[in-house]
DNA sequence: TCAAAGTGTACCAAAAAGGTATACAATTGA
DNA sequence: TCAATTGTATACCTTTTTGGTACACTTTGA
């Protein structure tokens, strides 16, 4: 799979809104996060579409998670961030494996992969923000 | 980490060798992954700098394993074309990572991340190239 | 009504992945 | 002994992914 940097930013300002109160704007978790507002903006984007947060528009306007942080896991802010989880491309849904042929048990390598990638899954899913903070 | 299509041929020619006797040209091994010859002569470059494998050069030269297949692990293989393995960029040895501050122990995060993939290398340290043919 | 916020699209540069090309060196069997 | 066979070494190339920026908007509250 690869967690991006950009992932990890995202858990980064999915933490930083879950630690506070009210509405934080972009500037202030561009801050904390350590990187540019547009560079935040981006990220805030795919996680107001996802809805892990929420916006509000105009002035005095700002960004606040859309559920509690008990209910949002690494593994959905991974995944909204970077796609699939998938440490190799084989695993992938949209891969077509050439090695698969027509049945997915064609490949001994690619079901150790797949074994230990829904392991990690599985792990993503189980943690929570709410225990991080 | 992201194991790469080059780590996951690598491991498919490494297990070929493991299941025949005596030595194999690069055009078979190539034939037999399903990639150009100059592509898997460059992997068995590696395989051979790394002693997982062992040449023989001149007329009737060719590969076969330099060990016998229960002392190839697949995280020999796979750090050997892939180099260290990082779920995340933050994990990797070279990497400075600006969250982390003095101590190791500074982000929370990083620390799941870490024993993660900490399980995953142990995982491919105990799966043998004997295990998978 | 206007400044302070967020939105949407598109673009760009650097790095990594995936693969080729060229020129060479060693070996060996006819 | 020498040409064919096979491996060695290095450098290059293209595409995809990562990590980010720019610009032209829209919305909203004071």
């Amino acid at each position: 799979m690869r967690i991006t940097q950009e992932a990890d930013y995202a858990l980064r300002i999915v933490a930083m809104l879950a630690s506070r109160e009210g509405l934080a704007d972009a500037n202030t978790i561009a801050d904390s996060a350590g990187i540019t507002q547009r560079f935040a903006l981006k990220i805030l984007r795919k996680l107001v579409l996802g809805e892990i947060v929420c916006s509000q528009k105009g002035a005095n306007g700002g960004y606040k998670l859309a559920r509690v942080p008990e209910e949002i896991t690494l593994k959905d802010v991974i995944e909204l961030i970077d796609g699939e989880i998938a440490i190799s491309k084989c695993l992938s849904s949209e891969h077509v494996c050439s090695k698969q042929g027509e049945n997915k048990s064609a490949c001994k390598i690619h079901l150790i992969f797949d074994a230990i990638n829904g392991d990690i899954v599985k792990r993503l899913e189980n943690i929570t923000i709410a225990s991080v903070i």
